[in-house]
DNA sequence: GTGCATATATCTAATTTGCATATAAGCAGT
DNA sequence: ACTGCTTATATGCAAATTAGATATATGCAC
């Protein structure tokens, strides 16, 4: 490995930004700290890049190890942004790549009940101080959801396999803020060809049952 | 500067794609490579972030440096991608944050011809080797500009500061590739708001003169 | 002035979207 | 079984947006 005054060494993490809806909110992970810097503030998980590992394979790493399920398969996961402020962490010149995650509630609450440092926290009403610069992450993450949510299927990563158009538009809600119109939403992410009707109705349900959709593959 | 094996020394550069609209084609600056690896490849103008600079700062170093204009002041500039391969250079393991930026052709043309080692090369037919993961880099600014060019006055910082609405169509087809209506193009980009009319008129025309157009502050 | 090329304005049909209403389906109580 | 309640789903319609075609305007060359 060759640095040198023209390739000065730095410090290569990634960071997590791993959301989920609970309760009709939107929450992130985040994990107590116990070292310096920023020793008991909240952070986003986040690691090392490995000196063989790709960017991505660390990422996935990350989530596999907080999610606590294996490879994160069937998580939704992309690459954010890259902060590399020269004062973002006090200690070296660190880059951070920062990734964005996303998972059913469902498939995170034990491994977060598990945890004694990992919390939940809704991202409209975060802990006034986060570590080093994971509030403007969080943001960061939060703005790409909003726009990518119209284009591409990320509400769906964010559902069990099965679940009702009113489920769907619950999450969409929780992600914008928003209400929308209920035959408008159902019309359009019917059109989107990304989910189709199973036949099957949900159960339990002192109403009528919604039908259960699932996504195209 | 603290490394470790649990912070593996990486070394950080900055690879920029730069684009520019001549003659109806978009084309991307490119440099002639002298030395290994890859010598005698085209590949984008890069280099490595200093100890102490912002990645952003970095960018604009390189781009001032080969646009050969103070802090590239007026170009469009943002950050597009980090590729982070473990096997994309040779040489050490490498981080390069990609940045991607637009620059009206006339503001480029004399740096270009000026350099031996600079090139334009047009975008959708690109020499068949470039160095490095150069060529994913440049198709990832390619759909990163056409996805934005509806949602930001992207299109604005290819041209000068006064235009005409053919200028600003012939801009948009060169990136899409496809041919738009005219009245509709035209209806569309007043509406966005981004450009007013400046009462001023083409000159030196052998029809009827269009009206110019500039961006709106 | 006439012809030509392109700019700009106007008009209409088609599509999309928002909202309101009507009907359907399950359960709980009587 | 019937009534009432709640929510799902289907349908209908008006408003807004968009695409495309057509008509008119304006400069220059001859």
């Amino acid at each position: 490995m060759m640095t040198s005054m023209t390739h000065p060494p730095f410090a290569v993490t990634v960071d997590l930004v791993l959301m989920t809806v609970t309760a009709d909110r939107l929450t992130v992970l985040l994990q107590r700290r116990t070292a310096e810097p920023f020793s008991g503030l909240l952070a986003l998980p986040g690691g090392f890049v490995g000196v063989d590992e790709p960017l991505d394979a660390a990422a996935r790493r990350v989530l596999a190890d907080k999610a606590a399920f294996a490879q994160g398969e069937g998580a939704w996961l992309e690459q954010l942004y890259t902060f590399g402020d020269p004062s973002r962490d006090p200690r070296m010149r660190t880059v951070s790549v920062a990734y964005f995650a996303l998972l059913p509630a469902e498939e995170l609450a034990a491994a977060v009940s598990a945890a004694e440092d990992l919390t939940l926290a809704p991202v409209m009403d975060l802990p006034p101080a986060l570590a080093f610069d994971h509030a403007a992450i969080i943001a960061a993450a939060h703005d790409r959801l909003k726009g990518k949510l119209d284009y591409a299927p990320l509400a769906l990563a964010l559902l069990p396999e099965r679940f009702t158009l009113r489920d769907l538009q619950a999450v969409h809600e929780a992600i914008t803020g928003k209400s929308l119109n209920k035959p408008a939403f159902r019309r359009r992410m019917i059109d989107t060809g990304w989910i189709e009707p199973t036949g099957e109705r949900e159960t339990a349900t002192s109403f009528r049952p919604a039908e259960l959709y699932r996504r195209k593959p």
